[in-house]
DNA sequence: CATCAGGCGAGAC
DNA sequence: GTCTCGCCTGAT
C-alpha cells in the first residue's frame, strides 16, 4: 500500500471525466467522524491499466494506491501524470476569463492520464455517438470476451484489454454482440489495419502532434475527433484540442470571438478537459 | 413514439 | 473541399 497527499487530484473528477473507462468506482463507504461535524467520506475505486489491476481509496487530499512502491514508482506515478503541477496550469488562465476560471476550478482535481495508445483508439471509436455509460459496457464486454483474464495476489479475477489481434479476428457477429452496432466494422478493420502494420502504434510516439493525428486518421472509423482524444489520452500530447459536441457548444456560446489557444499553447488539451468537465457535470 | 449520447464514412456537388 | 445523411443501441 502506498498513500501520498496530492493537490489536484481527484479519482471522482478523474473517472466521471471519461477518459479512462477502465476506472471504476467501487463502493462509497461512510467513516466514523474524524473531526466533531464533519464526516470523511472514503471512496474506493478500481483500475485496471496496462496489464494490472489496481485499486485506489481517496479521502480528501489523502489517496491510497493498493500495490508496493516499487509498482507505485514504476507505473502508477507516471500513468497518473504526478510530476506535472496542475496548480501551474490553472494559473495561466487570463484571469479576466471567468468561465474558463469556474470551469478549471470545478474540476480541479482533474488529469490528463498517460494511458494506452491501442486502448484509447478502440475506446474513443467506441465512444462516437454514444454515452459514458454504454461505452463502459462495451469495453468491458470486449474484455472479458476477447481479453486475456488474469488474477491479482488475492485470487480476484480480472480482464486485460484485447490485443489487436484478438479484435481482428473476431467476427462482425460476435463484434455486433458486443453492442458496438455500427462501430463494429470499424473495430474489426482498424484492428486488421494495426496487426498487418499500415499503422504503426508505436512510431506515433516519436512524431508531432500533426504527424501522428494524420497517421491515426488512417485508421477506419477514426476522425478528427477521436485522433485528438487518442494524442491527449493516449499519447500525452497536452496541445490536442478535441472537439465534440459540448465543446463546441461552449466556443459558440462563450467565445464567439474564438477561443484564445495561443495563449494556451502546449496546454490546450488539459484546459479542454476542465471545459468539458464543467459542461457535462457543472450546475448550470 | 421521438430524441439524444464526447462522430464518422460515403456519396453528391 | 464542404454538405448532408444514415447509422446500432439503450435511456429518458
Amino acid at each position: 500500500m502506498v498513500t501520498i497527499t496530492k493537490e489536484h487530484f481527484s479519482i471522482k473528477q478523474i473517472c466521471e471525466s471519461g477518459q479512462c473507462f477502465r476506472l471504476v468506482k467501487l463502493e462509497e463507504t461512510e467513516e466514523v467522524k474524524t473531526t466533531e461535524r464533519m464526516q470523511e467520506k472514503k471512496e474506493k475505486y478500481s483500475l485496471t491499466a496496462f496489464g494490472r489491476y489496481l485499486e485506489i481509496e481517496q479521502s480528501q487530499n489523502e489517496i491510497s494506491f493498493d500495490c508496493t512502491p516499487e509498482e507505485f514508482e514504476q507505473i502508477w506515478k507516471d500513468y497518473f501524470d504526478l510530476d506535472e503541477d496542475y496548480g501551474r496550469i490553472m494559473g495561466l488562465i487570463d484571469e479576466a476569463d471567468d468561465y474558463l476560471l469556474r470551469a478549471a476550478s470545478y474540476g480541479s482535481g482533474i488529469r490528463i492520464l498517460r494511458q494506452d495508445v491501442w486502448e484509447m483508439v478502440i475506446s474513443f471509436i467506441i465512444s462516437q455517438q454514444n454515452n459514458i455509460r454504454r461505452i463502459r459496457k462495451c469495453i468491458d464486454l470486449l474484455c472479458s470476451r476477447y481479453g486475456e483474464e488474469k488474477q491479482t495476489g488475492d485470487g480476484k479475477k480480472y480482464y486485460d484489454f484485447p490485443r489487436p489481434e484478438a479484435l481482428a479476428n473476431a467476427s462482425l457477429e460476435d463484434l455486433y454482440a458486443c453492442g458496438l452496432g455500427y462501430r463494429s466494422r470499424y473495430i474489426h478493420d482498424t484492428a486488421v489495419s494495426v496487426l498487418k502494420g499500415e499503422v504503426s502504434l508505436e512510431a506515433l510516439n516519436e512524431m508531432k502532434h500533426d504527424e501522428a493525428k494524420a497517421e491515426l486518421l488512417k485508421l477506419c472509423g477514426v476522425g478528427v475527433k477521436v485522433a485528438e482524444c487518442v494524442c491527449l489520452f493516449g499519447l500525452h500530447k497536452t496541445e490536442s484540442f478535441p472537439i465534440d459536441t459540448h465543446i463546441d457548444k461552449v466556443l459558440q456560446q462563450r467565445y464567439p470571438e474564438g477561443f484564445p489557444f495561443e495563449k494556451y499553447k502546449g496546454y490546450e488539451g488539459t484546459l479542454q478537459q476542465y471545459i468539458f468537465y464543467y459542461d457535462l457535470m457543472g450546475e448550470k
